[in-house]
DNA sequence: GCCGTTTTCGGCCCGACTGTTTTCAGTCG
């Protein structure tokens, strides 16, 4: 094969997401700049504008064809089109060339914007965060105008809390990656089985590294292809049976390989919890069984038979329990449950109907009514709630009244080209005012099939007062749905202070739902507190929060938090069939107004 | 830099909060 040369190689590796993070990049650099704000938001918008685009417009762009993409005009289409042709765009090298890469990480700080970052790296040099703790701590930084004490304080705590996260990926972030590898494992000839293991196939809300099982007769082989595969940049370790690599995008990832016998043993051992494991092997001694990760023996001493373990289900039933479905391995009563034959029923991507709180192009989602509804029918599902932003979220380009007023004609104008067995409900994302008092009035919030009732703003609120502002909300006749209770973007900002379990009474006595907010970066509330939630009464409503059609898909993360919480099919209301939501939402109106 | 039933120029989302100030700049959502 003819070797491609370096530019060839760039060009032909180029992808939709290189395409969006240079133009967010070339966005970042120009803020530092103090360019035209408008021009830097052009940038932004073509990012966007890149990523949503129905259709392959890394091919567009190497042939040219980019003219007519809203969002994306003359300018920075010949732009891509050089990216796409040659791997290389002039005025993004230009552009980067007066900062160094480590620049970006600074934006990564709460309370940096590009005003502050470029002030630091004027007086002081500031270009990485290495340097920005040095001026922190000589006290340099609280020198220069504009700063002082509390906000040098506030960057200290946003860099403490940026380590203390480093290392850490949102399960949204690595689900690509994950599905990615695992094909390829799968597609390998020496691999009979494979899977994730790890706190990924758990479910957790965030993961620290990747793990894989895979069995095989030829481990070597298996172990080579993996060590040597594109996406590695770095082989940490490289044994008989275990490989670690670093990926492109910086994660760890492990990989073991076993033999077909040792498989069940070892994907379980591979998955934990450790504390699940500790469970299992400590009940295993009590039966007269050793288990480790390759198998389960009986003691020297035992009178145990030989056992017949092919799957994970065996080696549970081999130490008297149900399966335990690997959502559930936290150790948190699972194996009791198991014992009794209690294990819930969890419920199943498939179980759900519908779903609420969800955006349009009328407020900050990048997608119109009309195809999201397109969008939720391909889904499968029977109905799909639109719930944009309220006017006090301008941010986000809130409706008003009369703008929430135009849309709900047009929801249900649109329903009338549905042939009955599919409905879109006109809802709203109201903000929760700072005193608890919705953003709209009780006639508006009337005309409307349901109501999400949202914080967004004042988060720093003490926790008394941000509860008495959420149960008011709660307390309020016209809210149908609580959502993202805690307000938590995961990995990135803390949630707010908010007694959670007087919030739990409160929607037991009044009937709220409490969502599940399914975007990967919320997960919010978090799957700990389901249990108790379901014990109180309250019932679950599982809502991707989609901004834009392919968010729709972001239901699967709310389902594995679901199944973390031991929610079943009962517990969550979306789950409902289209007729039988009609009559909740309508009788749930009745009985609170 | 993008866009157009105000169409080739002149808009483009904007209020709250914080900390720094003493009337405002920067950040956030």
């Amino acid at each position: 094969m003819p070797k491609v040369s370096g530019a060839e190689e760039r060009r032909m590796a180029m992808t939709r997401e290189d395409f969006a993070e240079v133009l967010r990049r070339i966005a970042l650099l120009l803020e530092l700049k103090g360019e035209n704000p408008f021009k830097i938001r052009a940038y932004r918008n073509a990012a966007d504008a890149v990523e949503t685009f129905a259709g392959d417009i890394v091919a567009l762009a190497r042939e040219n064809r980019l003219e007519g993409i809203k969002g994306i005009g003359d300018a920075i289409a010949s732009k891509l089109q050089e990216l796409a042709a040659t791997g290389r765009m002039e005025f993004w090298e230009k552009t980067r060339a007066t900062f160094p890469d480590s620049i970006f990480e600074l934006f990564e700080i709460t309370g940096l914007g590009p005003k502050k970052i470029k002030a630091l790296h004027d007086a002081f040099g500031v270009d990485s965060i290495a340097r920005l703790k040095e001026v922190c701590a000589s006290g340099e930084a609280a020198g220069l105008p504009g700063f002082g004490e509390k906000s040098v304080a506030k960057i200290v705590e946003g860099i403490a809390y940026r380590e203390s996260h480093a290392g850490i990926w949102r399960l949204g972030d690595v689900a690509a990656m994950v599905s990615e590898i695992l094909e390829a494992l799968r597609a390998h000839p020496a691999t009979s089985r494979a899977d994730a293991a790890g706190s990924f196939r758990r479910g957790k809300e965030t993961v620290r590294d990747l793990d894989f099982v895979v069995a095989t007769k030829f481990p070597d082989e298996v172990l080579e292809f993996f060590a040597t595969a594109p996406w590695v940049t770095e082989v940490l370790v490289r044994g008989e049976t275990k490989c670690s690599v670093r990926l492109e995008e910086g994660i760890q990832c492990d990989l073991r390989a076993v033999s077909n016998a040792n498989y069940p043993f070892a994907l379980n051992y591979f998955t934990g919890s450790k504390e699940h494991n500790v469970a299992l092997r400590a009940r295993a001694l009590k039966r007269g069984f050793s288990l480790n990760e390759y198998a389960l023996t009986p003691l020297e001493d035992s009178d145990a038979g030989a056992l017949d373990i092919h799957e994970e289900t065996d080696l549970y039933r081999a130490l008297g329990l149900d399966a335990v479905d690997p959502a559930l391995r936290e150790n948190t009563g699972e194996i009791e449950a198991a014992e009794a034959g209690e294990l819930p029923v969890l419920v199943e991507l498939a179980n759900l109907r519908g779903t609420f709180h969800n955006h349009t192009t009328a407020s900050d989602g990048l997608d119109s009514l009309e195809a999201m509804a397109e969008a939720a029918q391909e889904l499968g599902l029977q109905y799909l709630g639109i719930a944009d932003h309220s006017k006090s979220s301008f941010q986000a380009n809130g409706l008003d009244e009369v703008r929430l007023r135009a849309q709900i004609e047009a929801i249900r104008r649109l329903n009338e080209t549905f042939d009955g067995g599919f409905q879109v409900f006109a809802g709203s994302e109201v903000d929760v005012l700072r005193d608890g008092s919705l953003d709209f009035d009780d006639a508006l919030l009337g005309e409307l099939d349901y109501v999400v009732a949202s914080v967004h703003n004042a988060f720093q609120l003490p926790e008394a007062e941000m509860t008495a502002r959420i149960l008011r909300a709660v307390e309020h006749p016209q809210v149908t749905m609580l959502g993202h209770l805690t307000g938590r973007l995961l990995l990135q900002r803390e949630a707010y202070a908010v007694n959670i379990e007087r919030i739990i009474e409160a929607c037991a006595r009044t009937g709220t739902w409490i969502e599940l907010n399914a975007n990967p970066w919320r997960l919010d509330m978090d799957w700990r507190w389901w249990k108790l939630a379901r014990e109180k009464g309250v019932k679950c409503v599982i809502n991707p929060d989609a901004h834009r059609c392919a968010d729709l898909q972001h239901l699967h993360f709310g389902i594995l938090q679901a199944r973390k919480g031991w929610l079943r099919r009962d517990d969550v209301v979306n789950c409902l069939p289209l007729q039988k939501m009609r009559e909740t939402l309508a009788a749930k109106r009745l009985a609170r107004v």
